[in-house]
DNA sequence: GTCAACATTCGAATAGTTTCGAATTCCAAA
DNA sequence: TTTGGAATTCGAAACTATTCGAATGTTGAC
């Protein structure tokens, strides 16, 4: 039996949806990289603004695509978007990465 | 940019996919949760004999189906399973533990 | 108010996943 | 060597995901 509730399963499982996609994998990443490391918890998404046709060239993608994929990991709460005028701001949701952890720490890593 | 290759994400995303089924998700913390705390390393295969029928039952799934998705977790890397007569033997694989962690970590958690 | 530049939604094509039951295979015990 | 209990493969149905281009929405600048 596992400490883990149905529901702690379904959404570890979404999240896991989320980033089992390659490109949007890649996208999420790197959104994360952009904040300095051990900072999550304290960037905000005026770090982050982001330009999707970037990531679109970048990733070989229609905008339409990237769009997409950025509504994904947004629905699996993974990542907090806002507009400010003409940019789109992304900011990554600490509690989807302490989720992550908790559970990578529940399956024996150190 | 990331320190990940296009590999790893490659790998990464495999290992998410596997786990992004509720049902196949269960299926493998129940396999982890078998595992005394902190010893994946050390066990074996003969610690975790694994009646399929009974995760059939458990999961209220079809047999082909279980087997399908313990064939989705050993495609992913994420267990090893071998025959000893009658029974199926599975072992986690704490390789794919690893880069779990390790992706994990990279994500900035501690 | 119109325009240009971007993001988003929509609809459709294609590909992949989940699930089942039936047929098959595998193993050990009779 | 046949039989029975178990896992697997196969084929099919229903569903979900990925991707695109076209249409639509949103914003600041002119």
């Amino acid at each position: 039996m596992s400490n883990f509730e149905n529901k702690d399963l379904d959404q570890i499982s979404q999240i896991f949806k989320a980033l089992s996609n390659p490109k949007r994998l890649e996208i999420f990443v790197n959104f994360v990289s952009c904040v300095p490391p051990g900072t999550v918890e304290t960037t905000t998404a005026e770090q982050m603004a982001v330009c999707q046709r970037e990531i679109s060239a970048e990733q070989d993608l229609a905008p339409s695509t990237v769009s997409h994929h950025i509504k994904e990991l947004r629905i699996a709460g993974l990542i907090h978007q806002e507009r400010k005028g003409k940019e789109i701001l992304i900011s990554v949701n600490p509690a989807a990465l302490e989720t992550l952890n908790r559970f990578t720490k529940h399956m024996g890593c150190k």
